[in-house]
DNA sequence: TGGCTTTATCCCACTATTTCCCACTTTCCT
DNA sequence: AGGAAAGTGGGAAATAGTGGGATAAAGCCA
């Protein structure tokens, strides 16, 4: 009941991309084609279908105020959270300031990551993969206790 | 049932700001259009509907008088707010003391938190997301608790 | 106190943007 | 090879944004 897949896609002239058909009826059924696009800290889009971001965002409303951090991450996270719908056709249309924060242009990588998407400039995406795999390669990260003991 | 979403927009020479429509119907459903302004400690401004910044008034007026901190955040928000009410054309006036404030003038940023907005001048908002890549980057990670276990 | 000046609010009209829909091209499956 | 489904592009109508002007209100000075 996951996402997975990667596919590679095009944006139009108008910043419409098109979901690839596989998906399509699974979010038919999950939100009725209503998803939430937002922004992720390694500058990628985050779609999630609309039940699942509420959770998420529930999570958000309830850090504490006063917590520098936390208003930071609330700001972008639900301030760049874009609710977006499928159209007839199975495109989603990208507001602009999230297309301007990833960079993305014509060419985009589409990524299923479970409960969500990702969306990356093409670029930026094969630039990305090359430093994760170089980095996990050295072992230079210092790995939170959750990572430590992950079996994959 | 949440506000969330950014907007770039544009003051007029008059300090108007046209609400996006896509919140115009909830506003009237939730207020009326009538709305509370007030400032925050980040110096941006704090839009919320009547009703709920009553609620946050009645916290802030209920704290405790002698604590130093207390009596700053009451003299801010209190004192600053100001309603406001949304226009035929479902636009806003900002009180000129709340501009000056903010540092507004013509481009400006609105952002969706939940059950308010905020509004940014545009620098100050592409300033403070600068900020917010940086002090991810550099993990400045005295992280509380409840960001640590996030997970998006 | 009356009239004049200044400020604020309301309303209308133009421009830009968005959204919706239709049609063509391409690809994949039968 | 033919048909169907998916991808792509573009155009037109509706809607939102913006600016300016007119009317009403308020303050001020004579």
């Amino acid at each position: 009941m996951s996402f997975r897949g990667i596919n590679n896609l095009t944006l139009d002239t108008k910043g419409r991309m098109a979901m690839p058909s596989r998906y399509r009826e699974r979010l038919q059924e999950i939100c009725g084609g209503r998803v939430v696009i937002t922004v992720d800290q390694d500058h990628c889009l985050l779609v999630y279908p609309l039940p699942e971001w509420e959770i998420i965002e529930n999570k958000l409303v309830n850090l504490p105020s006063l917590n520098k951090q936390a208003r930071l991450l609330q700001r972008l996270l639900i301030g760049y959270a874009t609710e977006c719908e499928i159209d007839s056709q199975g495109r989603v249309l990208l507001p602009p300031m999230l297309r301007e924060f990833a960079g993305l242009n014509k060419k985009a990588v589409l990524i299923g990551q479970g409960k969500k998407f990702e969306i990356w400039d093409e670029d930026a995406w094969t630039e990305s993969q090359g430093e994760w795999v170089e980095s996990v390669k050295n072992g230079d990260d210092d790995l939170p206790a959750a990572l430590e003991e992950l079996s994959l």
